[in-house]
DNA sequence: TTGAAAGCGCTACCAA
DNA sequence: TTGGTAGCGCTTTCAA
């Protein structure tokens, strides 16, 4: 006896989540004419009272369209996927990362960061595709062209990354850590220095941006005669202490560390051994953070020009809007001293 | 003549993204072994050469599941948001959130840091809604009754706040910043001192913290017969320097920074000015960062203790298993003087 | 062991 | 101006 279990047709479930054929129901009108009015199709023309109606239908029942459903018709989303980056950010770093989710989301996209935890590589980036975005920013290194070409066939219409090499088929952000190496190693030599410490932190995940600087240091000081010499360095007092106690067998007389925080670590370590700064060992930072201001002597830095939030998210656009279009390679870290009291 | 239309039906549309009918196709197989195949259904038994087939076919196609449809026929999703605060937020709190996000990712959960702009209170929450999430967590203020109930609706099994008060409907993680002032205004009591000041940062967005924090050291100071002075102060050199030019005209005895990073901005005015800390103004922070550490005087600050994200994560986990239980209150900051020599 | 088919919620085409 | 309806990609019940 099938008939007898047919549904009353006109009840809206309760207890459940409303659907636009319950906003239809309640407004005595088609699931069709729902979609009209609140999407505010501008091909069909709805009456008045009949647009009075649905609303008030939809805001009874407390009606939220379902995205997934939507974009699954549709097509495609509107969703810029962003990583979140596996290893810890500095300050500038993460400001400039919620820059620029701020200034995507302006354009209407949907920004949505993902923790990718573990999971490296192409399968971190399958995992990525199945929420089918429309582009996706990749912050981290480890990304190759095969996640790139995962990402594209499914039906992403842009890979950005942001780091510090291309790859192949995706629009790159270079961040050149390079430059900020060479930056401070030029300084410290045209401040007459000649044996060069570079503090390379010991905290795992850093290597991406450590070695580029201690590279830029190295290139910077090239033919000079100056000499470089990497100084392993963790986040912690102790690690300092260490490091300052035998400071003289160094022999250093200037000393890059790598970015604004380990450099106030140090100072103070040094300070602490009775090392004078500048004149001993001249020292210079990276990032230039308010603190570098604040310390004595107030810290020479090297600081980071990053672009806009809205230069990149207008990048992310346009190449979504022409996916054909050949990858723009766009240099985009400026690094300029900013010479202080400590050099 | 509407047979010629007919698609051969085994051309895998090239150029467009693969779905599971394509590899069915290729693999010579129906759609739903595909599905059972690729999603290991223990229901039912499939042969090991058809397997073998589906996985070869699906590979050959890097095809990826489609998340939406996914969800979209499962009624639900894995999804659990965390809308990012509107507020910039400290180290301390960031370190949190990224710990909180890895931890609930391990539990299985899609992570989905959602930035909604603009959008405040009920607006925001019908745009979280749409993703149909099974879980929301709210770092932010802001969020009233009506937004949980309009989540609960869309199908929201947990709503978890993070903040200073409750919210009707929702679960909440409590952190009482009034605490912190408490700590640093009893401490500050201890140590003798009668008029103290509290930093107010003009920074927008932080009043959500330093009203709170203000009020703890009120409360705590509160039938001492000691006096309390708010004083605005900018992230900024320049209003340090204003603030400590006429610090004698304050006559104040001791004062609590917000936190370590104005600790630091006030404490080199100070000094600056030839103010002797302690002896001649007490300055204690909070947060407990490593900069506190490395100034000298060494800095007293209000250790914060989190919850591990772990703790969290599990407790999102229990309440989107049973929804139906009674909202957890959970009062999850803890708060306690680190002496060190500002004080 | 495998396949056919219904249906999740939505939009857009076509017809009325 | 409005309604009927197909179909986006997927899983799952039922039948074979």
């Amino acid at each position: 006896m099938p008939y007898v279990m047919v549904q009353i047709p006109n009840t809206p479930t309760p207890g459940s989540v409303p659907t636009s054929a319950d906003v239809a129901r309640l407004a005595g009108v088609s699931r069709a004419t729902v979609s009209y009015v609140l999407n505010n199709t501008s091909a069909v023309r709805i009456s008045e009272p009949t647009r009075r109606r649905v609303h008030e239908a939809a805001k009874e029942l407390g009606y939220v369209p379902h995205a997934a459903a939507r974009s699954l018709r549709a097509g495609h989303s509107r969703i810029v996927l962003m990583p979140s980056p596996a290893i810890p950010v500095g300050p500038l770093h993460s400001r400039f990362l919620s820059e620029l989710q701020w200034a995507v989301s302006r354009l209407d996209y949907t920004v949505v960061q993902y923790g990718t935890l573990g999971l490296s590589g192409d399968d971190a980036a399958r995992a990525w595709a199945e929420l089918r975005p429309v582009a996706v920013l990749v912050p981290d290194t480890g990304t190759g062209p095969e996640a790139v070409a995962i990402l594209k066939r499914a039906g992403a219409r842009a890979v950005v990354t942001l780091g510090p090499e291309t790859v192949e088929g995706a629009h790159a952000l270079l961040m050149d850590q390079d430059e900020v190496g060479r930056a401070a190693g030029a300084h410290l030599l045209a401040r007459g220095r000649r044996r060069i410490g570079v503090v390379v932190p010991e905290e795992p995940g850093l290597e991406g941006f450590s070695r580029p600087r201690l590279g830029g240091v190295r290139r910077a000081l090239d033919g000079s005669g100056a000499t470089v010499a990497p100084l392993p360095l963790a986040y912690t007092e102790e690690s300092a202490a260490r490091l300052a106690a035998d400071w003289p067998a160094h022999g250093l007389d200037a000393v890059f560390t790598y970015n604004d925080e380990y450099a106030m670590l140090l100072m103070r370590a040094l300070q602490d051994e009775g090392v004078r700064i500048p004149e001993d060992t001249a020292l210079i930072g990276a990032d230039d953070l308010m603190l570098g201001r604040l310390l004595r002597p107030r810290l020479s830095t090297v600081h980071i020009d990053l672009p806009s939030g809205r230069t990149i998210a207008e990048l992310v656009d346009r190449a979504v809007r022409d996916p054909a279009g050949p990858p723009e390679i766009r240099e985009v870290l400026g690094a300029a001293v900013v010479p202080r009291d400590s050099t």
